[in-house]
DNA sequence: TCATCACCTGGAGA
DNA sequence: ATCTCCAGGTGAT
């Protein structure tokens, strides 16, 4: 049995990593593909519906050394100090890719409500510990699904991505197996190629779901902590937007500087400086 | 390669 | 009430 009791689920959750969760009374009941998970703090207890909890909290990953490699920076040190219990999840890759396609320009409420709407239209109805949830649609469905459902679902200008997303995954050009197994580069690339994943969305999906733990995504926030905090070791960040070509280059350093596991100071980083600013989560 | 701009929608603040 | 602005960006020009 691995030493589970150390994550804080709750901490974890309001992350920003994952948007299909709801809290009931003291436990999580969340959303993880064709997979209804319930988490429990203390006793720690993970369950799946499906009888496999798939290192949801990527158990496997030798966090000591890992958050050690990372501390060498004082400020992510810091940001680990604060939250230690915070986790990356390995969430199901399509699941994932849905959900930052349609983060472009929303918040994390909007984003749960577009998924939710998502779910209760076109997944599958599931029941498991007396709670009646929908899984999240397959590939085929929304593939298949027409403009003015998923219009219907309140997607807005993201409705025409997650189709196309769909179909590309439906049609066998975008593998997550495959995916995974890619390095960095090819997978971002290969990402890259369906219409509404740039960059930042490219690097959460990898780091979320990819196992692709160099991945940094650079959004609004990042790029605040990196002007506030790292202004002279990432000289080329201003507070304008960030550049395609720039984003390439930052990332580069980036990982330079914070290492091959750059994904987990993000979160680290991330969550501290959003909780500094007192912003809501789930 | 870079700078602008539009984009659905819902919520917060003026 | 009504308006404006913004929210974990991206694509087209």
């Amino acid at each position: 049995m691995l030493k589970t009791s150390t994550i804080d689920i709750e901490t974890t959750i309001n992350s920003g990593q994952v948007f299909l969760w709801n809290k009931i009374k003291d436990h999580w009941i969340g959303i993880d593909g064709q997979d209804l998970l319930i988490l429990n703090q203390s006793p720690f207890i993970a369950r799946s519906s499906s009888n496999k909890v798939n290192n949801f909290f990527r158990e496997e990953d030798n966090l000591k050394q890992i958050l050690s490699n990372i501390s060498r920076d004082k400020l992510v040190e810091k940001a680990v100090r604060q939250s230690p219990g915070l986790r990356l999840m390995r969430q199901d890759p399509f699941q994932c890719y849905i959900s930052f396609i349609c983060s472009s320009n929303s918040s994390i409420q909007n984003i749960k409500l577009m998924l939710e709407n998502l779910c209760k239209k076109f997944g599958n109805k599931q029941e498991f510990d007396g709670y009646k949830l929908s899984t999240f649609p397959k590939a085929e469905i929304l593939a298949n699904a027409s403009m003015k459902e998923l219009i219907d679902c309140r997607l807005g200008f993201r409705a025409k991505y997650v189709k196309g997303a769909a179909q590309a995954v439906n049609s066998g050009e975008i593998d997550f197996t495959w995916l995974k197994k890619a390095d960095y580069h090819t997978s971002l690339e290969s990402l890259k190629k369906v219409l509404g994943i740039g960059n930042k969305i490219a690097d959460c999906i990898m780091l979320f779901s990819l196992d692709k733990m160099e991945s940094f995504p650079i959004d609004r926030w990042t790029q605040r902590i990196l002007l506030k905090y790292y202004k002279k070791i990432f000289d080329t960040v201003t507070e304008k937007p960030v550049t395609e070509k720039k984003y390439e280059e930052l990332h580069e350093n980036i990982v330079k500087y914070f290492g091959p596991y750059a994904g987990y100071a993000q979160q680290f980083l991330f969550k501290m400086e959003r909780d500094l600013n007192k912003k809501k989560w789930l």
